[in-house]
DNA sequence: ATACGTTTCAAACATCTGTTTACTATGTTG
DNA sequence: CAACATAGTAAACAGATGTTTGAAACGTAT
């Protein structure tokens, strides 16, 4: 269940929406097919979220909001550890990748790989519409888990530094979205929804790819 | 002009639905709206291309082939050079990211910023009916760059090399959709469409990525 | 000039789209 | 029991969708 102070019928709604949603994306589903696969009546999107893309924006602002809500949690918790001083480069990379990428269940229990494909997709083709969104629920935390990886790198001229990272987010988002079909990417050697290696294997990289060659 | 073998009806008809899918999508843009923009008769879709899946098929597959080709050109090339020796892991890099990101006018005159938001857009969100094309068009080329870079990793697990690859490749997708906006996305302090940033920042970042710690 | 293949066009086609309406069921409160 | 708000439903609405049709316009070669 997605969001459980909506009743059957809307929370059925919500979870075939983001289903179907992450897979065909906004433009490519319609409220009949959703309804239809949800068992409710076609009316019910509308009593319940009054149009599609107030649907689709709950949905991902739900999303959103939990996966900022945990970095910008786990960044603080970081930041007061070290006594407002610097936070490892390792740790903002998993603060950023580990609850998009492998989610903690106890945290975010009903955040799948749904979720994460809806976002990966959202987040890569934006709809004009959830701009505003995107700027309140999810810009803020990636902008100040840049803040805490720019002290790592303050030799680096600003645009190097944002050209890099947002590689690094685009590589996440991407392998957010593709996590479910790597075993055809990559003709069978990598297995599907492994989420684990996606993770250790993306802290690799992306502490690598920022800590590198820093003075130019 | 994208393709010169059609008329002129037919080459209005692909320049502007290549512009409208790249920054719409597949399903958020109507063949009315197409041909309206187009100024040409709403028939002239079905007529010229049979029907809506096929145009899309046809505009991607062109572009598609447009790259690979590239790429496989300079990889040949860089490979005879080297007699069948390896060619250095930059230049690899280079040959994935510069036909993508900042093509040569010379070589591939038509392949502007409407083409890479295109590809970039196709290969993060493949619809079903296209994978095909993609399988046929563009994954060998990739895969080929691929072994290339094995070369240079030969220790590392054959699973992580995969992710740390598709991690580069997820990178790059990434940033041809993201160089239209990426004035908004870094509030004001990279410019729209300066590929030569992008492509510079990309090298090195990439080149980084998949030196670092071979062994592991 | 006439015939012919190609291209263009307005109009219609059937189907699908999101949304609204008016009605029924349900459970809760006075 | 009556009153009521909430929830769910079938049917219809207006408009958009991809596609097809049949005729008109065009250029070219006989």
């Amino acid at each position: 269940m997605l969001i459980d102070a909506y009743g059957e019928t809307g929370a059925k709604v919500l979870t075939t929406a983001e289903t179907l949603f992450a897979e065909y994306g906004y433009a490519g589903v319609s409220l009949r097919r959703i309804t239809a696969e949800a068992g409710v009546n076609l009316a019910a999107v509308n009593y319940h979220y009054s149009d599609k893309q107030s649907l689709y924006t709950e949905i991902l602002a739900y999303r959103l909001r939990q996966l900022s809500s945990v970095r910008l949690d786990r960044l603080a918790e970081a930041e007061a550890r070290t006594g407002g001083g610097t936070v490892p480069l390792a740790e903002i990379v998993d603060i950023l990748a580990q609850p998009f990428l492998q989610p903690d269940e106890s945290i975010l229990p009903t955040f799948g790989p749904a979720s994460r494909r809806l976002l990966g997709r959202a987040l890569i083709e934006p709809l004009g519409f959830l701009a505003p969104v995107l700027a309140a629920d999810f810009q803020p935390a990636v902008a100040r888990c840049g803040q805490a990886l720019r002290r790592h790198l303050p030799a680096l001229p600003p645009a190097d530094f944002l050209w890099r990272y947002s590689f690094v987010v685009g590589a996440l988002h991407h392998a957010a979205a593709a996590l479910h079909d790597m075993k055809t990417l990559t003709t069978g050697l990598c297995a599907n929804e492994d989420s684990a290696a996606a993770l250790r294997n993306f802290r690799r990289f992306a502490v690598a790819a920022l800590t590198s060659d820093e003075s130019r």
